[in-house]
DNA sequence: TAAGATTGATATATCAATCTTC
DNA sequence: GAAGATTGATATATCAATCTTA
């Protein structure tokens, strides 16, 4: 495994070899958290975090684009996601009473009663996966390198569009 | 952003800000790839390690199999993938002359072209988002962190099966 | 039979356009 | 008009079943 840009190299060993063991966690990790909960409980990872952040919200309720924030997500793919949940009973959909543009997404019993049945099964393979074998000092600067990756792709990463409308193209 | 349990905490405050930090960037950091690459090349980021890993092999060969394990996908995507990229003419499909249950995948000239041609925009990409805030000792400490993960996900996690043919079912 | 690969159906994500309410 | 949301078409991923060759 080397570093694939056709012969030329722009990163140094070292960095190359960070780079490869970041991908590796960046396809392995997301799938593996899918698979679980796939299993156990028959949602997906965003599913799972859809729901669950609606689970501690007052009135288990938030506006559809609070949500798509939250998950790094589009809009789009928040409002499909829901459609989704809702045909199976876990949450519904209502708009909000004080402003007619947003929607709330409102968690039903049925829904909140996956979550809570999903977390503990979820919460134990980010610990096995996760934790589980770093230490105190790797944790600290893990979570720093995140935050720092994190903000650069805020600042120059292309990220997804903050949901224009183009009108006229 | 709290931690979606449902109330019950299983990871203590350390633990929890670190699993935020890095569930964004699992969710922010290949998309933001795929769109540099898409948008400048028209290719996804697994296309892109496919082509290149290619593009690093004597006679631009690979067996299928072998493109699956390196970029932790499982054979059905690859094999999708690769008929994709076919249909491109960035890649032609080859039985193995040694052993027929192979099949080789083989870059074009097109698609070596195509690879040349991405490869800075999305090294760039990966220094820029990855590499250029952190510093060495903080690096040194994700590699680390990276490839405990990765095995953990190797040792007990839920990665895709290896491969089954179940018969009877 | 087993490993590798392919295929087709289904699920989910992405993109662009549109719709609604303020 | 602008922000939020929805929709439908397309692209890609996933899953289960099948096919091929050794």
């Amino acid at each position: 495994v080397t570093l694939y840009t056709g012969g030329m190299t722009w990163l140094n060993d070292e960095e190359l070899q960070t780079w490869q063991a970041l991908h590796s966690v960046l396809l392995l990790l997301p799938t593996a958290l899918d698979r679980q909960l796939q299993r156990d409980s028959k949602i997906s990872y965003l599913e799972y975090y859809v729901l669950a952040a609606l689970s501690e919200r007052p009135e288990g309720t938030a506006r559809l684009s609070y949500l798509a924030v939250l998950t790094n997500a589009e809009l789009s793919r928040i409002s499909h996601l829901i459609a989704r949940l809702e045909k199976r009973g876990l949450v519904q959909r209502r708009p909000d009473p004080t402003d007619g543009r947003y929607t709330n997404a409102v968690l039903t019993e049925e829904g909140l009663a996956l979550v809570r049945a999903a977390a503990p099964g979820h919460v134990e393979a980010v610990r096995r996966l996760v934790f589980d074998d770093l230490d105190e000092p790797t944790r600290r600067t893990l979570h720093q390198a995140m935050n720092g990756i994190a903000s650069a792709i805020c600042e120059h990463g292309d990220g997804h569009p903050p949901a224009r409308s183009p009108k006229n193209a």
